[in-house]
Formats: structure tokens, sequence, C-alpha cells
DNA sequence: AGCACGATTAACT
DNA sequence: GTTAATCGTGCTC
């Protein structure tokens, strides 16, 4: 399989956020694959976005948004979430989509293990479950996914036809003002193809 | 130095 | 449907 390189990330975030559904996550972890295709991402895109963490400008915490394409940016919050996005578009330029759900493809014993013993069907339906699932956590912040050594990355997969991918309002930014609040930036697999 | 809150999850009623 | 958990970050005093 091959991985998607740097020019798939340095493209226009909403395209990559929808180019992404059906890709494969790949988190290589010792001597383990773990590994899940994408089946929800959302665009966070620019410093005017004020549900993007780089609306106040560049900080210690956000700067990974403003580096180059084709790296993680990967955050804490809630005091107990890691949440993991890639940074798109050029540098210096703040966007990136946040993944948001996988279903698992390999190593899912593993997963169920870093997940305690939940249910396979909650293993990876959040953007804080696949991170504990795949073990990633702000180690990853500022990794580059497309280093030739990378332990983390994407590979190409066949892509979602249009008919199964459903676009709504981002979650959890109700705190943001209007337009941000509202614009259909969440990109998901519609319920049946979730079991690939 | 102090404080409010979050791109969430899980365990309640 | 409601709420506790839990802490780094960024803003105010």
């Amino acid at each position: 399989m091959t991985r998607l390189r740097r020019s798939f990330f340095a493209g226009p975030t909403l395209e990559v956020a929808r180019a992404l559904l059906g890709q494969r996550l790949v988190r290589l972890r010792g001597p383990e694959c773990l590994a899940g295709l994408i089946v929800e991402a959302e665009a966070y895109i620019g410093q005017e976005d004020m549900a993007c963490h780089a609306h106040s400008g560049l900080t210690p915490r956000n700067a990974a948004l403003f580096g180059p394409p084709g790296h993680a940016y990967v955050y804490f919050t809630y005091g107990m979430h890691w949440l993991l996005n890639f940074v798109t578009e050029a540098e210096g330029r703040p966007a990136a989509v946040l993944v948001r759900a996988l279903v698992p493809v390999s190593g899912v014993a593993t997963m169920r293990r870093l997940r305690r013993g939940r249910p396979d069907r909650i293993l990876t339906d959040g953007p804080g479950k696949l991170t504990q699932a795949l073990d990633i956590d702000g180690d990853f912040n500022g990794y580059d996914l497309c280093a030739a050594t990378a332990r983390l990355f994407v590979e190409a997969a066949p892509p979602v036809p249009e008919s199964a991918v459903g676009y709504g309002p981002r979650v959890g930014v109700n705190y943001a003002p209007e337009p941000w609040k509202s614009k259909p930036w969440n990109f998901k697999v519609n319920g049946d193809l979730d079991v690939i």
C-alpha cells in the first residue's frame, strides 16, 4: 500500500478532509501494526475560523498548526483526552483535519486492551477513543507523517463514493460565533459502509 | 497567582 | 438527558 504524500496534505483542507474518508490510518507500535479506516473527519481552516485553535494566533500549544503540512497536530483537552489532527495547506497557514472516527482493521486485539476491554463497536468511534486505541498522545505532536521512517502515517485505500458521504456542522464548537459554528465542515461515512 | 473552560467520554437518572 | 472526571492553557487581576 502506498502512503499519502505531503502534496496530498498540502491541498485545500476541505478537499483533504473529504478525501481522507476511507483511507487507512496506520500506527506502528513496536512489532505491531494498529490500523483503521477513517470514517469521520473535520476541517479547521485558518486564523479566521473562530472554531480553529489558531483563531487567537500562534501559541506553544498550537504551534504545529502553523507548521508544514503532513505533520500531526495532537493536543490535550478536557483534562484527559488527546485528539489527532493532520496539518494541511502551506506552512504558515494554520489549518488541519481532525480525525474523529475509525473502523478498526488491524491490531484489534491490542486496541481492545488499550481501551480496557470495551466492546468493539466503541473502540474507535470518537476522537478521544481512537487515540487511546492507537496509543497516540502528545509525543506525536508535530510528528512528520510523511517521513520515510514514520511510525504513524496514512495509506491509500479505495475512496468512499459520494453517495456514502454525509456533510454536517462540526461537533463541539457551539461556543464559536456564526458563521463558523454552522459551517458544514464535518465529513462522515454513512452507516452502512462503517463495516467495510 | 488565580481561575474558567475545553474540537470528550463514560456513567449515571 | 444530565453530569462528573481532570488538567494544561490562556486570560485576567
